[in-house]
DNA sequence: CATGGCCGATGA
DNA sequence: TCATCGGC
């Protein structure tokens, strides 16, 4: 494939977290809004303005109260808060939920943020090319489009019909694909649109970095074409530092070496001299890029190469004890176990490594940063008290940020950290040989892989298909065994070793760690210190706490541990979540109405559905309706075709489900489901516990499980978000759980309770590596669990 | 006190 | 492996 003529298109979404805020709450559409996040300052930080704001002079960077003064009528919704930081959990999901539209038309697709992403259509643009005769293209099958270099997209259509006849510079094939090009992505955007509500800007060019370039040019809903002959144009005027790559320091440095300012300037240089100034291989980059080639391929990604989270800790908020820092590291450890979880339910994968990383203020107000890794080893158990008190422990070997001060529970650091942040990555797959045998072996042969493949598109790079992985046959007994094992899949013991392996006693092991990294050598802080202060207590084993260091360091100026400012915040932002949450259960959100039927809605769904329906309705498409080209292209008619015969989209993921698996398919929806639901309720009661102030010294989960009593709120409970209450329904008495149920919806009330014993019963079941916290809880609070199989009976029971 | 919280890539 | 950079 000759990477000069590609065609490559750049998807960004518009305003995205504003886009995600106005779908979940209808009433925000039309009005100037921005996204804030942690409010209690000035109104809160603005991450994201819509458009109707822009025109009121609001911009990120802007605290909320300015934007306020700038436009008083403007919503500010804000990024909820969980376990202290922004969570943006609902974002990354809306984010996946366009990607996996895209990923329809080009597995060559990769996923650059949370909200663009690079796609490869010259194949796509090829197959097009065999069927569709040029000249039939007219600007209104490309509504919304620009093409550099012209006043209108007519003259674009023009010239190209005419093969640019006046101009040497016209290279007419190049030309007619982006042309072609330009067809697909409003295709692609009337899709994105029509299933997600989304509106987004498109770049169309033949790299990545000129499509990168391109699609910020005319916003928003819009899309700009970057023809060959008009990159000369762009570059007179475009700034050097606009270009990716170039936007940093390195930018910086080429502007200031060289006395230029735009990309024009920059083709004034050879390729040696640039090589000599920037060594040879930004020297050929810098020289190719002046000219508008850049051939790094658009790889073939779409699932994160790593999970992390991070919080800064600025200012008063910076850490300085020890129980804060476990405490913020306990609180990152959960976010990504969450994520993980869900990560290893959608991609069957499991990270083999964490890296913690840190900074900490030097004296002289500066911040240094550094960060340490792990290689998981088979035994840990990915959990959140794993990770953090991993990262504890890496964390203080590399910088022994802390002493004991005797007789105080808690303990110093020397040095306030302002920046704490854990990842995993490295992720393997979790079905390899050994695994999916031991797997087979528990359950029994018949098990097959359990990935449905959307079997149109081409291989992929990373897990989401394996050379030797092939469509799963029908089997009208797997469905047992799928979701059994969407429950296992990341475990590589079986559950006999379960029983014997007891989660390690975490006050005492982190405890020890800390004691045992006291007298490591080459304390990152000691180092500093000595350096900088000269101190002269840093002998390595020295277990007194320092002496109050001189008033005028920031060393050990700290309030005590309990009633630091971290505590509050905590609290104030899970009185923030609280009220996140309350709202969240009122919004009206149309697609909750699909994504939580019980199975046996989804069954009568699966009856209605057989039919092929897969056209999305016409809605009213203001701005733009792209005509829906279905012309007859290969990829149009006969793929599509056959997949509307034998897959269906889900409703929950939008994958491809072929519909004899949909039963199976939408049985591990529904087992997510419920899980989450039962850790939201658990993690409900941790907050409850948290946001109640515990002496410095007690370790609040322990505590939680010793005094606080479960306080069960039905109002959350999965069983209410099935059916919409209504007090005109005539309901019936759950003897299950004491709630009114509508009559017409008893039986999948009944269905519901099944499916939560189910649930219980995997948990338990669950083994060391993920285990969910929930069942791991109810391990330790409620009477010890009983070792035995799962009852055949009862799982039959609800699978009948 | 005040872009935060991500993610990926690269070079030593 | 870690530090640093770049970009959204």
């Amino acid at each position: 494939m000759d990477s000069e003529n590609r065609v490559v298109v750049l998807i960004d979404m518009d305003c995205f977290y504003c886009q995600v805020e106005e779908k979940l709450n209808p009433e925000l559409k039309g009005k100037p809004i921005a996204v804030v996040q942690y409010n209690p300052w000035k109104g809160g930080g603005i991450i994201a303005v819509n458009y109707v704001a822009r025109a009121m002079g609001v911009t990120r960077h802007m605290r909320g109260d300015e934007a306020k003064e700038k436009c008083p009528e403007i919503q500010l919704p804000s990024v909820p808060c969980q376990r202290g930081k922004a969570d943006i959990t609902k974002y990354r999901d809306a984010g996946k939920e366009v990607a996996k539209v895209l990923q329809k038309f080009t597995s060559l697709l990769e996923r650059a943020s949370i909200d663009e992403a690079y796609l490869d259509i010259t194949a796509p643009v090829q197959q097009r090319l065999k069927n569709l005769n040029i000249n039939t293209i007219t600007a209104s099958i490309i509504p919304n489009t620009y093409a550099l270099g012209y006043d209108c997209v007519e003259e674009f259509l023009a010239d190209v019909h005419t093969c640019g006849a006046e101009s040497i510079d016209f290279d007419y094939e190049h030309a007619q694909h982006l042309l072609i090009g330009a067809v697909i992505v409003s295709e692609i955007r009337a899709a994105v649109y029509n299933e997600t509500g989304y509106r987004c800007s498109a770049g169309i060019a033949h790299n990545k970095i000129l499509a990168k370039l391109v699609c910020g040019m005319n916003k928003p809903n819009k899309q700009t074409i970057l023809p060959k002959h008009s990159i000369n144009i762009l570059y007179n005027t475009l700034s050097l530092k606009k270009v990716k790559h170039l936007g940093g320091k390195f930018g910086d440095i080429v502007c200031d070496t060289l006395k230029i300012k735009t990309m024009a300037e920059l083709q004034r240089f050879t390729e040696r001299e640039l090589q000599a100034k920037f060594e040879e291989k930004n020297g050929t980059w810098l020289y190719n890029i002046a000219r508008g080639t850049d051939l790094e391929p658009v790889q073939a990604r779409f699932n994160p190469k790593s999970i992390g989270c991070c919080k800064q800790l600025r200012g008063k908020s910076a850490v300085n004890d020890l129980d804060s820092l476990k405490k913020w590291l306990r609180d990152l450890g959960d976010e990504i176990e969450d994520r993980l979880e869900k990560d290893a339910l959608e991609n069957n994968r499991t990270p083999k490594q964490m890296v913690v990383s840190y900074s900490v203020q030097l004296l002289d107000g500066r911040d240094t940063s550094s960060s340490r890794s792990y290689n998981f080893v088979s035994e840990d158990e990915l959990c959140g008290e794993l990770l953090s008190n991993k990262a504890l422990e890496l964390l203080l070997e590399s910088s022994e940020g802390c002493k004991p001060k005797d007789g105080e529970a808690n303990r110093k650091l020397k040095a306030p950290i302002k920046f704490l942040g854990i990842s995993v990555g490295k992720f393997e797959d979790n079905c390899d040989a050994k695994k999916t045998k031991k797997i087979k072996d528990y359950f029994g042969a018949g098990t097959s892989k359990d990935k449905v493949v959307n079997k149109e598109n081409a291989p992929e790079s990373e897990s989401e298909a394996k050379p030797n992985e092939v469509q799963k046959k029908p089997n009208k007994n797997c469905d047992k065994d799928y979701i059994l094992k969407k429950f296992f899949q990341t475990n590589t013991v079986t559950t006999e070793n379960t029983k014997s392996v007891e989660p390690p006693d975490k006050s005492v092991k982190s405890d020890a760690v800390f004691e045992s990294s006291l007298y490591k050598q080459e304390s990152f802080f000691a180092k500093m210190l000595n350096g900088k202060l000269k101190q002269s207590d840093q002998q390595p084993g020295n277990n007194e706490c320092d002496t109050p260091a001189k008033p005028t360091t920031p060393v050990c100026d700290v309030v005590q541990c309990g009633e630091n400012s971290n505590d509050t915040d905590y609290s104030s932002s899970t009185i923030n979540n609280e009220i996140n949450k309350s709202i969240a259960l009122f919004e009206d959100d149309p697609q909750d109405d699909i994504r939580v039927k019980s199975i046996s809605s989804i069954r009568e769904l699966l009856k209605t559905k057989v039919e092929i329906d897969n056209e999305p309705e016409t809605e009213n498409n203001d701005l733009e309706n792209p005509a829906n080209v279905r012309d007859n292209t290969e990829v149009d008619s006969h793929a599509n075709l056959v997949e509307k015969i034998e897959t269906f989209d889900c409703p929950e993921c939008g994958k491809k489900v072929a519909i004899d698996q949909f039963e199976t398919h939408s049985d591990y929806h529904l087992a997510l489901k419920l899980r989450d639901e039962d850790r939201q309720q658990m993690r409900k009661d941790k907050v409850k516990v948290n946001a109640i102030p515990i002496p410095p010294a007690e370790d609040k989960r322990k505590k939680k499980k010793t005094d606080e009593p479960v306080i069960k709120n039905d109002t959350k409970s999965l069983a209410n978000f099935l059916v919409k209450l209504n007090d005109n329904i005539v309901t019936e008495m759950c003897s299950e759980c004491g709630k009114k149920i509508p009559v017409e919806k008893f039986a999948e009330h009944l269905d519901f309770h099944e499916a939560q014993r189910l649930n219980r019963q995997l948990n338990k079941k669950a083994t060391p590596l993920f285990i969910t916290s929930s069942a791991k809880r109810r391990k330790k609070s409620e009477s010890p669990v009983k070792k035995t199989k799962i009852p055949c009976k009862s799982i039959d029971s609800f699978f009948k």
